[in-house]
RNA sequence: GCGCGAUUAGCUCAGUGGUAGAGCGCGUCGUUGACAUCGACGAGGCCAGAAGUUCGAUCCUUCUAUCGCGCACCA
């Protein structure tokens, strides 16, 4: 036995000189993979974010998508696994500010130039560590054609699919409300809002002959109309009248309108109407432009009450400045002392929207912002994204695993509204588009002519993520889109289907004409053994490469991928990962023993199978079949604990525990040429049927396995037949 | 309000139209060679509740309860 196969297995001594053997190989790349591998298998891996190190979610794709690629690749199909980086806009721009904020600085008071310059250096450093840490995963994945979302390739792709967008009137720029974090000054899409219960007091103020009832009791004096449900007896008389009210700012005059909006059963049956601050509201003046004046707003972008435009009426000088909830309380008093509170309803409960990553109340604000249409039909004619989406989904050319979430994604579409794309930062791609006066112009070149400017805003970090699967292949060139697009499986985390999936889906379909991918293949969400979501504020995050160094890559793989269903949440505990680290020292001891007594091939003609052995056989050949089938079906949890139990189990306990007196028989006799003929064909099969799920130690073994014949790596060896 | 799930051994979860399985944990026993990161044996479950379909239901249907999640609305 070679002296490197001491007990216990290290897999410190192991994984890094296997990772560099197939690396060198170059069998990562298709083109220079061996034989006539003529049908593609293409995985185009989820860009993680350069802006920290991996979490034990990317390792769980890794561990799942490096499990497909090793398998088709044993299968002979021309396998590409093309990784990536994202600049992550946004997320990476808060990243960035607490960075700054722990020197001392401000991202609004550094020149746009110099800070883009320093996140690209930021995320350039990011993205070597996570390529290493993905390599010390053990990741088959391409780097020649490693792809990061900000290339100079990729940002030409997305200028022309949104410049296609434009000419078919499917991106357009208007004022509408949008989303705004007062916090971090930028606008966020609608899937990019987290709801909370919130209990806030109701206030029932009296407006003139109507008493209303508003939480916002800040956005008053924003206020334009008054509306009432059309059919609603109580306020038939008013509609269409202006009412005298008294103000905190004094009297002032305002038209009751009638709108379904209203809801006459909800308080008093009445509302005001602030079009500048609310989404609904905004909506109302909408439908009712002539009879009312237009959005007046009383909110500035930093949260504070702005009445700026009331400089006739001395007392706004009071409220001017105040911030949110300091103004709602003075508001309060004041109108107590007025006479023009009716009444508090101090425990009213209702939902609110905020930012998904600070938490900070979301303020509506009318901006003028990029949308991407998700219903309206292209100019030149078609469909619209949405019903492009829809359709493939329908016709089954896209099929979900698990196939509840193709429900759950219908839903999603069914419901969906126009998309801000504008970002108010400035890591990104910048919007290609010019204005000068009222013309506008989009393209990647300022065009001919003075005074133009370019929009300062950035695409949202989707709009350009949501073209990854053609861009990626279009950018690498070779041919590579025709070769390997669509592609055969998006592997990715439930949690981002509508930010990301449903996006791909629609702009896939909709600059190339053809589906991004087949399969979607949604991960569960990783938890610890409480059922706790992972974070670093909880502590109780679990490091994989931390885990990977001291337990070997090859058992955390293991502790990832059994009891990893497809949608469900996936329990991970140190523990689970010692215990898969134990199934690789068994499968190496159990190689120790096999190498001590099968030095050499058996002899061929001494062989002589018994039925019992022919038994063994038999169940190996099932245990093959049923790995593969559940390959086959994504199945991945099965086949690992398949494997896990046969080698364990049945191969190590049983089969080999049975061969032992075999064993000790003379070289040459029939009974040891035969066990040792027995041993040998379990040990190749199943080393071979574990190489995509721990990659490194089944290498390893294999280079000392006795076989006939050329001497391949075994990543490149064929998946035994059944 | 609309929609999607879950409920099986102490814990984490598989599973099947013919009255149940794994891992971990637990208990007892066992080490001169593949492996104590091990092996042998064992305890432990009216498969959430009710009704229906069926010769037969943990599995199919309906309802109920509890828990979780998504979307929309919220003056």
């Amino acid at each position: 036995m070679p002296s490197e196969f001491d007990k216990p297995y290290d897999p410190k001594s192991v994984e890094p000189e296997m990772y560099k053997k197939w690396e060198e190989s170059g069998f990562f790349n298709p083109d220079n993979s061996p034989g006539k591998r003529t049908k593609p298998f293409t995985i185009i891996m989820p860009p993680p974010n350069a802006n920290g190190s991996l979490h034990i979610g990317h390792a769980v794709f890794v561990t799942l998508q490096d499990i497909m690629i090793r398998f088709e690749r044993m299968r002979g199909k021309k396998t590409l696994w093309l990784p990536g980086a994202d600049h992550a806009g946004f997320e990476t721009q808060v990243v960035f500010d607490k960075k700054l904020e722990k020197e001392g600085r401000n991202r609004f008071k550094i020149p746009r130039e110099k800070l883009y310059r320093e996140m690209l250096n930021f995320t350039a450093e990011n993205k070597t560590v996570m390529e290493n840490q993905l390599r010390k995963l053990g990741a088959s994945c391409d780097w020649s054609r490693e792809k990061f979302t900000l290339d100079k390739d990729i940002i030409e792709i997305v200028y022309n699919t949104f410049k296609k967008l434009y000419n078919d009137g499917l991106a357009y720029r208007d004022s509408k409300i949008v989303n705004w974090c007062t916090k971090h000054q930028t606008t966020l899409s609608d899937v990019e809002i987290k709801y909370v219960e919130r209990k806030d007091p109701l206030y029932y103020i009296k407006y003139g002959p109507v008493t209303l009832a508003t939480v916002r009791l800040e956005t008053k004096f924003g206020d334009t109309a008054v509306a009432v449900n059309p059919k609603d007896k109580r306020y038939k008389d008013l509609v269409g009248k202006e009412i005298e009210i008294q103000t905190l700012l004094g009297p002032a005059k305002i038209k009751v309108i009638a709108d379904e909006m209203v809801d006459p059963k909800f308080g008093t049956g009445a509302v005001k109407v602030t079009p500048a601050h609310d989404p609904n509201d905004f909506e109302v003046w909408r439908r009712h432009k002539n009879e009312i004046p237009g959005p007046r707003p009383v909110i500035d972008q930093y949260g504070r009450i702005d009445l700026s435009g009331f400089s006739n009426r001395p007392a706004a000088q009071k409220y001017h400045g105040l911030k949110i909830l300091e103004a709602r309380k003075i508001m309060e008093e004041d109108m107590q002392k007025e006479g023009l509170m009716v009444k508090i309803d101090p425990d009213y409960m209702h939902t609110v929207a905020t930012c998904y990553k600070c938490g900070t109340i979301l303020e509506p604000r009318i901006l003028p912002q990029w949308f991407i249409a998700m219903t309206a039909k292209p100019k030149g004619g078609g469909k619209s994204l949405r019903d492009l989406a829809i359709e493939a989904v329908k016709k089954g050319e896209i099929k979900f695993m698990p196939q509840r979430m193709e429900k759950i994604f219908m839903h999603w579409m069914k419901n969906l509204r126009d998309w801000n794309i504008s970002r108010q930062i400035v890591w990104g791609i910048q919007i290609p588009a010019w204005y000068r006066s009222e013309e506008t112009y989009v393209g990647k070149d300022k065009p001919a002519g003075e005074n133009w400017t370019q929009d300062t805003d950035v695409f949202d970090t989707w709009f350009s993520s949501g073209q990854w699967p053609f861009a990626t292949l279009m950018a690498t060139g070779k041919n590579d889109f025709k070769t390997f697009y669509p592609t055969n499986v998006l592997e990715t985390g439930w949690d981002i289907l509508f930010f990301w999936v449903a996006r791909m889906i629609m702009l896939g379909k909709y600059s190339t004409g053809k589906i991004p991918f087949k399969t979607v293949y949604l991960h569960g969400l990783v938890r610890d053994k409480d059922r706790q979501k992972m974070s670093k504020s909880k502590g109780n995050v679990i490091d994989p490469l931390g885990m990977a160094e001291q337990y070997g890559t090859d058992g955390l793989r293991m502790a990832l991928v059994i009891g990893n269903l497809p949608g469900n949440d996936v329990i991970i505990s140190e523990e689970k990962i010692r215990g898969y680290r134990n199934f690789a020292n068994k499968v190496w001891n159990a190689s120790r023993f096999v190498l001590m007594h099968v030095a050499k091939a058996p002899i061929k003609n001494k062989i002589k199978y018994s039925k019992q052995k022919k038994q063994m056989l038999e169940k190996l050949k099932e245990c093959n079949k049923k790995v593969t089938k559940h390959l086959e079906e994504y199945k991945f949890h099965h086949a690992a604990d398949t494997l896990y139990h046969f080698f364990w189990h049945y191969y190590a306990d049983k089969v080999i525990e049975h061969l032992k007196k075999d064993l000790d028989s003379e070289d040459g006799t029939v009974e040891k040429e035969t066990a040792k003929a027995l041993l040998l064909k379990f040990h190749t099969t199943l080393i071979k049927l574990l190489h995509p799920f721990m990659p490194h130690i089944t290498e390893k073994i294999w280079e000392h396995i006795p076989k006939e014949g050329e001497k391949k790596l075994l990543m490149i060896e064929e998946w035994p037949k059944l």
